[in-house]
RNA sequence: GGGCGAGUGGCGGAACGGCAGACGCGCCGGCCUUAGGAGCCGGUGUCGCAAGACGUGCGAGUUCGAAUCUCGCCUCGCCCACCA
């Protein structure tokens, strides 16, 4: 693919490594050969590789090609091994930053859109990934959105979305609301811009993900990295426990129901707490409380959720004057309001044990509350404090005709005796809401809705969609969204009555785009469905999808909730989006910092790439450390890895004619061992590499295979050296370290398998196997410990008898000092592994 | 405060309960060069002239044998944070 120089020619010496004269070269010809494109009706087994699609921010980062690139190698090894690999790409191109772009610098976001993923995308080629750019989809694309609200149409069918007046979390600075998992931190900000959020009450629109929290909660035939599982389980927060209804003391007014994971203490409820926000107050509030109670209910809705700095900050709260009955000891208890009992969790109402809750005992001591004890703490358990019952044994007391009954076996009898009485039962909670998904932004997919002054709320009909965003808005910095005063927008008939209607202004959240691109990827140019199932069931569940551990409970779990509602509706015959999730970590500044342009350590691509080349990159992110643990650049690392493939060029090039055998290095024609002896051992190395590279690599440790392809070169070289440069041992361990590098570095393997003349493509070559019988020694080496100190060592034969080791072991000098002349208590053999002799000191 | 994860040379990191430090960087010495660089050869955990001793955050324990398993503590990172 490249030429040699005049000199080069001249001497005859082998070409300087420069990947730049033939890097560009191999990208050409395997686009131009379509190399890499997923044909659907390939009958090799399929195999579905994704990563998670970026946004088009406008320059590709280090940590793109980070995270890409271990999918990539993965791939390319299934490929390799003879399967139809799929592996797309695209861009999750609605969303904020555009918009602000278009506030900041007047340019359209369609435009600024557009001209990022150009470059992106230009810059993603010069990775050299086997992505199928014929499956590209862009989610702002109409003929993407078309089919995201095509499915908001489905869920809302289905009874899955609905709209509510809700208390929302809403970012100031954005101007949008946000769904829970998009609020972080203790301070509450917001997840894109770190603002702080505050409340808002808005008719909202929302996707019924509560539905699914069980299902979710089972990870049965799923590979998931650990802590995803972890938070996503604690995301989901399932509780169980019992819903029990306290009379109040009022004429004519409702029970209020509780929910309480701790029935059996209900003998310990000294009194009631209501949320603020709990309609009961209004309801049951005294007229000589009612001044004071409204003062502190308008007080806790106008706080911002970031005053809750701290968990450990004084519990407020009033009584509102009005009692209920504990259903079980028939006293009268207060009801009280605060804000430490929170409206959307459980029933926003809870009875208060202060004995044995942290909480209500802080409460109760601040207000001189009665606090009962109806759990007996063990002997020796602290005075004063509130006893948590852990164990099964802990048995209540004070407690009715249940006194004297574990505590554990007490939850489901008291639990059963308030069934009986019709004051509950058991009870379910989760901490999981529903998913907001309304945007008050120009920049998303449209809601397919209108609204009819007679009809109400009423779904666009299908064959009107896609509701195309329109182009000619203002992006004045308002704030508020473009389409709301959008004239020609804004105007619709009615679906049912046809007349003048309203349409819907606000878009979805980004994240409905992104719970479902990986089914578009199977057929992304048809026009007619939002996928052909057909295809789906040919490439669907994803196989192995990689991307960040941020996405842990937000993209992850939406996406799992598409797949899921997708296949109640009969639309899709699976239940998990993917089967394997692997978590890249995070490339770090050279300063052990994340990168930030402000911290001056951003490590650019592009600059790399034109010094070093491609595969030198790749090869370099994959070394540093395990992928899943990222960790900080270092400038000189990059230089140990571009000389490792500078060896490799000059070892893998075909030499002149007569060169070839004994190159007569320092150690040339002085043999370290016979020539049958030196082959075998290079024959060895090569297959052994084989064995634990392939390993490496279907297990994510890049790291530790780059590590065993440096070996292999390096036996390669000292091979050479040694003069056996011309055998056929030689020539299998060069082609076996270009196939095995072929997946992390396919620029330069694809080069050299050219230039030895072997058949393109080396990515489509079949993946080498080990030979057990080669990659075994037949001599080991055995460390020989001494109570478990490493003393000396035996060189034996793979087959020698353990008896005749021990025997040797005992014989050796080292160990006969420790013994100094008596027997030993015990020899431990390991076979083909170590020996150890225990002396009686031991 | 709760949950999870991690602490190994000067640095990034290797190590199915079995030779601690693979591989790479850096550093030291050498070869080659007018020189520098590149390239190549050798060395490089700590202490010690050596024999050897000591070494995986700290302290215990299990084991013939522990970086690895158990318990307690310290430090760092991530997630959650009044969820009844």
């Amino acid at each position: 693919m490249t030429t040699r120089t005049a000199e080069e020619a001249r001497t005859g010496r082998s070409e300087r490594f420069d990947p730049s004269r033939y890097e560009q070269q191999w990208r050409d010809r395997w686009a131009a050969d379509d190399l890499y494109h997923a044909d659907d009706a390939d009958p090799k087994p399929k195999r579905y590789v994704l990563t998670m699609y970026p946004y088009p921010s406008g320059d590709l980062h280090i940590g793109h090609w980070y995270a890409a690139t271990a999918p990539d190698i993965v791939a390319r090894l299934h490929r390799m091994r003879g399967e139809n690999v799929m592996f797309p790409m695209g861009f999750d191109s609605f969303g904020l930053p555009a918009e602000n772009a278009a506030i900041d610098r007047g340019v359209h976001p369609a435009i600024w859109t557009a001209a990022n993923i150009d470059r992106m995308r230009a810059q993603f080629r010069t990775m050299g990934c086997m992505f199928d750019w014929e499956r590209e989809v862009v989610t702002s694309d109409p003929g993407y959105y078309r089919w995201t609200q095509w499915l908001f149409l489905q869920l809302y069918r289905a009874g899955l979305a609905y709209r509510a007046m809700a208390p929302v979390d809403w970012c100031p600075k954005d101007q949008v609301v946000l769904a829970r998992e998009q609020v972080e931190g203790a301070d509450r900000h917001c997840w894109r811009c770190g603002t702080p959020v505050i409340k808002r009450d808005l008719e909202q629109w929302f996707f019924r993900i509560t539905n699914y929290a069980d299902e979710m909660l089972s990870f049965a035939g799923l590979d998931y990295p650990e802590p995803i599982r972890l938070m996503q389980t604690n995301w989901i927060g399932r509780s169980e426990g019992a819903e029990i209804d306290f009379p109040v003391e009022a004429d004519d007014a409702a029970p209020i129901r509780v929910f309480t994971t701790r029935p059996d203490t209900i003998y310990g409820a000294t009194f009631m707490v209501l949320a603020p926000e709990h309609p009961a107050v209004a309801a049951l509030t005294t007229d000589e409380r009612r001044s004071e109670v409204e003062a502190y209910v308008a007080a806790a809705r106008r706080e911002t959720e970031i005053e809750r700095l701290s968990a450990e900050r004084e519990k407020t709260g009033v009584p509102i004057g009005a009692f209920a009955v504990n259903p079980m000891t028939q006293q009268p208890i207060p009801i009280w309001v605060a804000d430490y009992v929170l409206p959307g969790y459980g029933t926003g109402a809870i009875m208060a044990v202060p004995a044995h809750d942290e909480r209500d005992y802080a409460f109760a001591a601040r207000y001189d509350l009665p606090i009962r004890y109806v759990v007996q703490p063990p002997d020796g358990a602290p005075q004063g404090q509130p006893f948590i019952a852990h164990s099964a044994d802990e048995v209540l007391v004070d407690s009715g005709e249940f006194s004297g009954m574990p505590a554990s076996e007490a939850i489901g009898a008291i639990t059963r005796q308030l069934a009986d009485l019709g004051l509950g039962g058991p009870a379910v909670s989760y901490k999981l809401r529903d998913w907001l998904v309304s945007r008050q932004r120009y920049w998303g997919a449209p809601i397919p809705i209108v609204y009819c002054p007679e009809h109400g709320a009423q779904p666009v009909p299908e064959d009107q969609l896609p509701v195309t965003l329109p182009e000619d808005v203002d992006f004045a910095p308002t704030g508020v969204s473009p389409l709301q005063s959008h004239e020609a927008f804004l105007a619709a008939s009615c679906p049912v009555c046809g007349a003048d209607a309203r349409r819907e202004t606000d878009t979805m959240d980004t994240f409905v785009d992104s719970a479902w691109y990986f089914l578009r990827y199977c057929s992304p140019h048809d026009e007619r469905q939002a996928w052909d199932a057909e295809a789906v069931a040919r490439w669907l569940p994803v196989d192995v999808y990689t991307g960040g551990a941020e996405h842990a409970v937000l993209h992850l779990m939406y996406a799992r909730f598409f797949v899921k509602a997708l296949r109640d509706m009969g639309m899709l015959a699976f239940d998990e989006p993917w089967i394997v999730l692997r978590n890249q970590g995070q490339i770090l500044g050279e300063d052990h910092q994340r990168m930030s342009k402000s911290r001056g350590n951003v490590v650019n691509p592009d600059e790399l790439v034109a010094r070093y080349g491609s595969d030198t990159v790749r090869l370099f992110l994959m070394f540093i450390g395990p992928w899943d643990q990222g960790g900080p650049w270092n400038p000189m690392g990059i230089e140990g890895v571009h000389r490792f493939l500078g060896r490799v060029w000059h070892l893998a090039q075909p030499a002149a004619a007569g060169e070839m055998p004994g190159s007569q290095g320092p150690n040339g024609g002085q043999l370290l061992g016979t020539v049958e002896e030196l082959e075998r051992a290079l024959r060895r190395a090569t297959h052994a590499t084989i064995a634990g590279v392939t390993d490496d690599y279907g297990a994510f440790r890049f790291n530790t295979a780059v590590a065993k392809l440096m070996e292999l070169s390096n036996a390669i070289h000292r091979a050479r050296e040694a003069g056996i440069g011309g055998s056929s041992a030689y020539g299998e361990a060069v082609d076996t370290l270009l196939l095995l590098l072929a997946p992390a570095a396919p620029h330069i393997a694809e080069e050299l398998w050219a230039r030895r003349g072997r058949e393109y493509s080396i990515h489509t070559h079949a993946w080498p196997e080990a030979d057990p019988a080669l990659a075994v020694a037949d001599t080991v080496e055995l460390p020989v410990q001494v109570d478990g100190k490493l003393r000396d060592r035996l060189v034996v034969t793979r087959d020698t008898p353990a008896d005749e080791v021990e025997r040797l072991a005992l014989a050796s000098q080292h160990v006969q000092r420790y013994l100094a002349g008596r027997a030993p208590r015990r020899v431990i053999q390991v076979p083909g592994k170590l020996v150890n002799v225990v002396t009686p000191d031991a």
